[in-house]
DNA sequence: TTGAAAGCGATACCAC
DNA sequence: GTGGTATCGCTTTCAA
């Protein structure tokens, strides 16, 4: 029970904590002797000696630990952004603090995590406005990555690339010969909803399709906002709608099979960013899949490079994953 | 950006460190003068002091955090356990380590975790068999609180009485008119499995319906699991399901609309653990919602408490909620 | 009521 | 190549 310091290690192969230290360390220039580096080592490990972080992060001023805060912990896109993060941190050598924090207590939490030498970085994802996020992370005392989302003046951000996501989308429809395609865009003035917005105009541009406003509802992240909206836009007769997510997609087929619509027979529907529940709706839902997990491990990449120093080169926004054609999705009706 | 130390501020507020330390730790039997106290507090006050937590570590031996192991992270059920114990442990002055782990890493996470320091208590969910849990666990090496289920000889655990939960659905059923009741189980052999199962019979038993091995299911966890299973009920004519959790029943349902059958007119469906995901199906479906953050608050409790030194008191497996009734339950067909 | 000083378990600089 | 030793920032006796 009793833990394994280093003077017990250093003590059991008859040599000082210095020397111990420098091997276990593993530090590059080892100026010790091959055989007292196996010794040591081959001690350490039959002792079952684990550094304690705290000691050493109080001398190193750091604790090769991460932090990422997110809004929301059973939201598919956050889960999977911190797998991504949690791979790529392991790989090199550090270790992930969740903090999973509800919108308005994120400036604290930013301040306690990041003031109290908790984390050597963070990697932050919100919901919250422009402003908002701003002032949270004005209490960051260290570099950040943000995720998901750009905020004029930060630097470091990776984003999905949401427009082209849209008119993947859009292109998939255009290509079953829909031309009445409805769009049910995310929050208004929102990062992505902007941009998949533009996507949706691209993807009907390249098909000689006008754009028309009355196709487009804001149907928020919410099932309850994806049916309002569907039900909104069901008098305008599109043949197909885009979602924003999976979330509002479903809310949406709930008003349509209530209009006695059936899907796709009467009405093809998508969704963008791909994850198990798009197979729990009835048709499975055909969607988009986003790098999300990669959007997590590019940050954590970036984040960790930062720390070592280098100067922050900014990444492109991901590119959209591979279309997933399901049941919900066919050819126009006629 | 330089860190405010303690000495800092005691040299501001012209005291010793240790003096300083008292106040702002916030001592009960605090021998300070309350004209020191207040000086002292309000410089820590303006120059922002944060005691540093691994400073603070190493000397007490303690981390004032707890660890969370959970498998999954977008698992409405864990997620909302992780929100729960966040709570309480915020509420009595811990901090929350979230680790996420896929099933066969959870040994070393524990380990890892455990033996340096990290935390001073972990509270631990798992979907791995008895043993393999066993196995993970005999390498903490701080007290431990098991969620949602039970190992025999790990004294602390919370659980949800699945079972009340099971019988309460088909107590709606039966009220229904339903005699044909079919169920899905989850993973054959697992704890909640098995009260789950005792319940269905339970509510049979109450409603003086026979037991039907032949309309008893194993869809395990996933839709594909409740598909499949649901296909192989379906030659029983049941009038109603009730899945073991919101997936297979989404599965299930896939499989009724395939087959023509119309919900809950033909037959009905109900699913345990209520989730935003239930109103995402169609139609949305009637679950019995589970107290699944009041698990992670238990537990949490719990675990504080052992800490503190009290000794175990085992909990009672925690009631089920209410019944949410939403479209996909309805009279038995005449 | 307050101060002095000894660690907690590592790292890292400086001798030898 | 190896050993001494001064920290890192805080808590906690023990004196005064």
């Amino acid at each position: 029970m009793a833990r394994v310091t280093l003077a017990d290690v250093a003590r059991a192969a008859g040599v000082d904590m210095s020397t111990a230290s420098r091997v276990l360390r593993g530090e590059a220039s080892q100026r010790v002797r091959e055989e007292t580096r196996v010794r040591i080592l081959k001690i350490a490990e039959e002792m079952q000696y684990l550094a304690n972080p705290l000691a050493r992060g109080l001398r190193t001023q750091r604790t090769d630990t991460l932090g990422i805060v997110v809004p929301q912990l059973d939201n598919p896109v956050f889960a999977s952004a911190i797998r991504g993060a949690e791979l790529e941190a392991a790989e090199r050598g550090y270790s992930l603090l969740i903090s999973h924090r509800e919108p308005g207590e994120t400036a604290t939490t930013i301040a306690k995590i990041s003031r109290t030498n908790r984390v050597d970085g963070l990697l932050v994802a919100s919901l919250d406005d422009d402003e908002v996020l701003r002032t949270d992370l004005a209490a960051a005392r260290v570099p950040f990555v943000l995720m998901n989302r750009i905020l004029p003046g930060a630097p470091l951000s990776v984003v999905l690339d949401s427009r082209a996501a849209a008119r993947k989308g859009v292109e998939h429809l255009t290509a079953l010969g829909h031309r009445r395609i409805a769009h049910l865009a995310g929050r208004e003035g929102g990062f992505n909803a902007r941009e998949r917005l533009q996507g949706y105009r691209d993807g009907l541009a390249a098909a000689g399709i006008a754009f028309d406003e009355a196709l487009v509802g804001v149907a928020g992240y919410t099932a309850e906002g994806g049916t309002q909206a569907m039900r909104a836009l069901l008098p305008q007769h599109p043949t197909a709608v885009l979602a924003a997510t999976l979330v509002s997609a479903a809310g949406a087929m709930a008003t349509l099979h209530e209009a006695g619509l059936r899907i796709p027979e009467d009405i093809s529907v998508i969704g963008l960013h791909d994850a198990p529940v798009a197979r729990m709706l009835y048709p499975a839902l055909t969607s988009v899949a986003m790098p999300t997990e990669e959007m997590g491990r590019v940050a954590a990449d970036l984040l960790i490079r930062a720390l070592g120093g280098e100067d922050p080169t900014p990444v492109a926004p991901l590119p959209p994953g591979t279309l997933v054609v399901r049941g919900s999705t066919g050819p126009a009706p006629i």
